[in-house]
DNA sequence: TGATTATATCTTGACGTCAAGATAAATGGA
DNA sequence: TCCATTTATCTTGACGTCAAGATATAATCA
């Protein structure tokens, strides 16, 4: 017990057996992350699934949600704040209207746009959804105290920053 | 300057608006987490195209390399340590196999089996994407001194193990 | 030995995503 | 006013992934 090792360590290992001219502490870090994103992904899911939702649909009615009365956004807006393409966009739209979560009204003021809003299910829909998925997230982190968790945050708060500013994206 | 708020923060800050009955300390975390995932996989795939790879192809090459001579596993093995279905590395050893980096024979021990191989120009390619993708990973984390990335690893590690045991995967 | 069960891999069909390009409407000068 | 440019969104085609199921071989046991 204790000192055990996971699947990282195991690649870890490897390389430094292979290529010792390589440091590969670094990909440590950064393999962990991604296996644990999968992971939380795997889990996230679980509650997603119970309200016939994805990550992806999740995502825009969140972002619906939480923009506030009249829970209403333009596909651009939605765009930046999911951060996928626009065909991306297009594509769960679709989904959505077809659902009958969202509606897509043409724009009155911009005949190029249009302004997608939460249906009285959709908004129903996604706020029992939210509430499952903070449970779920909170039960994700049981593992950290509140002080690691803190310390966590902080670390990739930074990361993110560093690399951010490093590629010019995010803001 | 300082105290400043990212995409995050703001996404955070909304939803204590709308929905101040739900704790949002742990959305912060994960979310943050799939942020940078995200910005990384952007930021590796750079490296990886300049060896005409992508991060599934790259993966199969390292698997095999690290292993050792005679840089030969099985399909299952792979399988083990990508964590991918079996439908998906069909598919990537299809290409690679195409592409001349792997060969494929059947196992003569086991007539239900393959023995996927690097060729020399996979072993090559691999051997060159490797070195660079690890000065790219470091370059990745400058941001941290490596204090924090220690502290980083060690939290996230230990994340991971409370996530793989409460949900049983991994291993 | 023959039948059942387990294992290794491939096949198929559906998804979600992206890049690139197509439309259509709005904007900014000349 | 008119044309060139920009903006908002949709369309198309290609990818990588997965779940479920199809094959074929191996192992087990009655």
């Amino acid at each position: 017990m204790e000192n055990s090792t996971d699947k990282i360590d195991r690649i870890l290992a490897q390389w430094r057996r292979e290529r010792p001219d390589l440091d590969v502490t670094q990909m440590g870090v950064i393999g962990r992350m991604g296996r644990l994103r999968n992971l939380l992904m795997i889990e996230l899911d679980r509650v997603f699934k119970q309200h016939d939702l994805n990550g992806a649909s999740f995502d825009v009615l969140a972002t619906l949600r939480r923009s506030g009365p009249p829970y209403a956004l333009s596909p651009s807006q939605l765009i930046e704040w999911t951060m996928v393409t626009s065909g991306t966009m297009t594509n769960r739209l679709d989904k959505l209207e077809e659902a009958g979560l969202i509606t897509r009204q043409r724009n009155p003021e911009d005949g190029r746009g249009f302004v997608v809003a939460l249906t009285a299910h959709g908004f129903e829909l996604i706020d029992a959804a939210v509430t499952n998925h903070v449970a779920n997230q909170h039960r994700l982190l049981e593992g950290l105290s509140s002080d690691e968790m803190e310390q966590l945050d902080g670390l990739l708060r930074k990361w993110l920053m560093a690399v951010s500013g490093q590629t010019g994206s995010d803001k």
